[in-house]
RNA sequence: UGGGAUAUAGCCAAGCGGUAAGGCAGCGGACUUUGACUCCGUCAUUCCGAUGGUUCGAAUCCAUCUAUCCCAA
């Protein structure tokens, strides 16, 4: 009668103290990593990125630990398909994409639930800082910010779903870092002191430029950096490189520093300016998960993030026809960007969030 | 081959006789489960276009040369 847990083990000291807690709670686990691409497909050789086999290692030898079944799940086709196919089309048409965000979406919460059921298991357990309550006055389970706010990670799981986060733990929400660590150390856990994961993990060298360039057997494109007024400071090495709000590796001396400030796949150029040419107010975004409401149908203050680390920012978010949301805020925000995720919250509880489409300085009517 | 101006690190640039500011770019690091931003550190050790000269002392003054730019032709 016990409750069933998968416990999705990257490695990392997270989900190992996750699963440690999850056991003393008394839920019958297991510990499974995802296997999501082999190093070899991806051209590293390096043993640092998620599904290493260091990390394989390590998770397996935390699960031994604590006396849990192991499982590798095999999820690379769909990793493929959903996470590395998406990310390069976005850089292509000139988005920054949040791959985790995507990996989320489609692996860990989505291929991992399908596990779950088929193996008639009644949670997904994982190392993130977050926290899940449900509504007493409408019965909605609310995803909420983590205890410890410095590494709260709600912002990369804003596309769960109502039926997701009833199938979904989160021990570490009312942890603080430190004591996690501690944790670790008096398991004696092989990953105790291990660093924090960063990086794309699929880019365990930080060079994802060339990561798409080898995935498409493209070189990238090199195209003009212009001004807002056309003028030409140079050569870019191909839009993919760059994001907006970007300041290093233009490699353009100026007598100020210069920043991009829009991107234009149609003519390949990208487009430099000062940082005040940085800032806008609105936003329009689709792709929208909403968790605490079902619908937004009048316009609804909220604290709204364009990125994750980034301190939230007081906004207006109105729902479009299409589903779509448009966010003002009260204030310029800077380098809204193309791709990345907005995440609305209403104190500690993420009210949804959404994909970035367009941001500039506009309004729209909407009745 | 008349006149004028300028020559300082990859780029811009301060300096005006007392022993080379700063910015940009670059490099290194911190931060970070995306990309960025940000922060910290580093970046002319005989050569301040070249060669001579004046001076205790010159990037700074003088002369010549070289290069570039501008104006006249």
């Amino acid at each position: 009668m016990c409750k069933k847990a998968i416990i999705a083990m990257s490695g990392g000291v997270d989900s190992s103290v996750a699963a440690l807690l999850t056991k003393q709670e008394g839920y019958e686990c297991i510990g499974a990593t995802m296997k999501l691409f082999s190093n070899e497909d991806i051209n590293v050789s390096r043993e640092k990125s998620c599904c290493s086999l260091s990390d394989v290692q390590d998770a397996r030898s935390v699960s031994m630990r604590l006396d849990l079944p192991y499982y590798v799940f095999n999820f690379s086709d769909k990793f493929y398909e959903c996470v590395i196919n998406k990310f390069v089309s976005s850089y292509l048409s000139g988005a920054t994409p949040n791959p985790c965000i995507e990996c989320n979406k489609s692996l860990k919460f989505d291929k991992m639930f399908l596990r779950m059921k088929e193996l008639g298991f009644d949670l997904v357990v994982t190392g993130h800082y977050a926290r899940v309550q449900k509504d007493m006055t409408n019965g909605r389970y609310l995803l909420k910010k983590a205890a410890d706010k410095t590494k709260d990670q709600s912002y990369v799981l804003y596309m769960l779903t109502q039926e997701q986060l009833r199938h979904v733990y989160f021990p570490l929400g009312e942890l603080q870092k430190s004591e996690v660590r501690r944790i670790a150390e008096r398991s004696g856990f092989v990953n105790a002191h291990k660093k924090d994961s960063q990086d794309i993990c699929f880019v365990p060298d930080g060079d994802y430029a060339s990561f798409i360039e080898s995935h498409t057997g493209r070189k990238s494109e090199p195209g003009n950096f212009v001004s807002p007024d056309g003028h030409i400071f140079g050569l870019h090495k191909g839009i993919a490189h760059y994001t907006i709000g970007q300041r290093k590796g233009l490699g353009i001396s100026h007598t100020t520093p210069l920043y991009v400030i829009e991107i234009r796949p149609d003519t390949n150029e990208v487009v430099l300016g000062n940082e005040k040419d940085l800032y806008s107010d609105t936003l329009i975004a689709d792709e929208v998960n909403l968790i605490s409401v079902e619908k937004i149908d009048e316009p609804m203050r909220v604290k709204a993030k364009v990125r994750y680390r980034q301190a939230e920012q007081p906004a207006v978010v109105r729902q479009l026809a299409g589903g779509k949301i448009f966010v003002k805020f009260d204030t310029p925000q800077r380098a809204i960007t193309k791709g990345q995720a907005v995440v609305l919250y209403d104190g500690d509880t993420v009210v949804g969030g959404a994909t970035i489409m367009k941001a500039g300085c506009f309004d729209v009517d909407c009745e």
